[in-house]
DNA sequence: TCGAATCCTGTCCGATCGGTCAGAGCTGAC
DNA sequence: GTCAGCTCTGACCGATCGGACAGGATTCGA
C-alpha cells in the first residue's frame, strides 16, 4: 500500500468521521484537538492517524461529500435559464444545506482555515455561479447583496438550531429566500 | 494600580486592539497567536501582555463596542411596537452589522469560543428580543426560520467583502431584510 | 542628581499541539 | 506451529501555544 494512503473503511474509521464532524461543529476545527476527537471516539490518538495521515485529512474527507453535491447541483444548473435556473438554484442550495448542516456549520466557521485549500479550490467559482443563477446573472448592487444574502440566510439558518421540523423548515428557507429575491410566490 | 487591571489608552495599545481586531476577522481567534499580533504591530510579544492580561482579554476588549451598540438597540426597541418595531428592528441591526463588521466576522466564526462567555451572556437574550421584533412577535415555523433568515442573511453579508459602496450595501441590505420579513415596500 | 514610576522586552516556563515510531495483540493461511 | 499482515497503542518528539517575570530603558517630578 501506497504510504500516506488512506485505510480502507472500517467501524471505527466511520465513527472516528462522525465524532471528529460533531465536534468540528461545535467546538470548530482548530478548536478541536485530536486528543479530543479520540477521546469521545474511544481509541488513541495514534489511532486516528493510522486511518487518516493529518487531521487535516480528517477534514478534507468529512467535506468532500458536500463538495461533491455543490458540484453536482453545478451541473445541474448549467443546463437551466431564467425561472427555472433560478428555481433550481434556491432549492437545489437549500436541499444542500439541509443536508449537511454540520459541515456547513464548520465550513462557515472556519473559512480562514479552508481558505485556498487545494481540495476545495474550486468552490467559490462554482458558490459564484450559484449566486448568479439565483439572482438570473444580474451585476447590480441589488442583485449581489441579495445574492450573497440568500447565501447567508440558508447557510446560517440550517447552521444554527432552529427548533422547527427539517420539513417545515426547507419550506420555510425556499419561501423566505424567493421572497429575498423578490420572487415570492404569492 | 491593582494586579490585573487593564492598562491606560496609548498609541500603541491602540495599534494593537485595530491589528489584532484585523486578524481576528481574517484568521479567527484560535487561528492568531499573540506572536502573529506583536508581528503586526511591530512590538514584543510581552507588551501584549503588559497592555491586557491575557489574549481573551483582548478579544473581549473589542467585542464590547459591538455589545454596547446591540444593547442600546435593544433598550431602543423596547419602546417601539408593530411596524415601527419592525422598522426600526431592521435598520438598526443593518447600521450595527455594517458599523462593526470586522467584529462580525470574528463573532461568527468563533461562536464556539464565545459561547458561556460571562461579557457576552445578555447577548443571546438581546439576539433574541431582536429576532421576535422583526417578525412582530410571532413564534410560528414562518416567523422563527424567517428571523434567523434575517439575522444570518445581514450578518454573513456584511462579513463578506461584497464589492457595493457602504451607503448601497446599507440601503440593499435594509431593502432585501424587508423583502425576507414580507414587508417589502414596493 | 536622584529615586520612582512607566513603558517595553528577552528569556524562560509548563502545557498542549500534530505527528512519528516501534512493537504488542490478534487473526487467518499454510 | 509459525509466520505474515492488519489493527491498534504507549511512549516519545519537536514545535508552538499562552503566559510569567525580572530587569533595561526612558521619562519626570522633586
Amino acid at each position: 500500500m501506497v504510504k500516506g494512503m488512506a485505510r480502507p473503511a472500517s467501524a471505527l474509521r466511520g465513527h472516528i468521521l462522525d465524532s471528529a464532524l460533531s465536534l468540528f461543529a461545535t467546538r470548530g476545527y482548530k478548536g478541536t484537538s485530536l486528543h479530543d476527537i479520540a477521546q469521545v471516539v474511544g481509541c488513541s490518538k495514534a489511532s486516528l492517524l493510522y486511518y487518516f495521515v493529518s487531521k487535516e485529512a480528517i477534514l478534507a474527507e468529512l467535506l468532500t461529500p458536500a463538495g461533491e453535491g455543490l458540484g453536482e447541483l453545478d451541473a445541474r444548473l448549467s443546463g437551466l435559464e431564467g425561472d427555472q435556473a433560478v428555481e433550481a438554484a434556491v432549492t437545489g442550495f437549500v436541499d444542500l444545506a439541509m443536508r449537511f448542516r454540520r459541515e456547513v456549520k464548520v465550513l462557515f466557521q472556519d473559512i480562514p482555515v479552508l481558505a485556498g485549500h487545494p481540495a476545495l479550490g474550486a468552490v467559490p467559482a462554482v458558490v459564484g455561479r450559484l449566486m448568479a443563477a439565483m439572482v438570473d446573472g444580474s451585476t447590480e448592487s441589488r442583485g449581489l447583496v441579495t445574492a450573497y444574502m440568500v447565501i447567508g440566510a440558508v447557510s446560517v439558518t440550517c447552521a444554527s438550531d432552529v427548533p422547527v421540523p427539517d420539513e417545515d423548515l426547507r419550506a420555510e428557507l425556499v419561501d423566505g429566500a424567493l421572497r429575498t429575491l423578490g420572487r415570492d410566490p404569492r
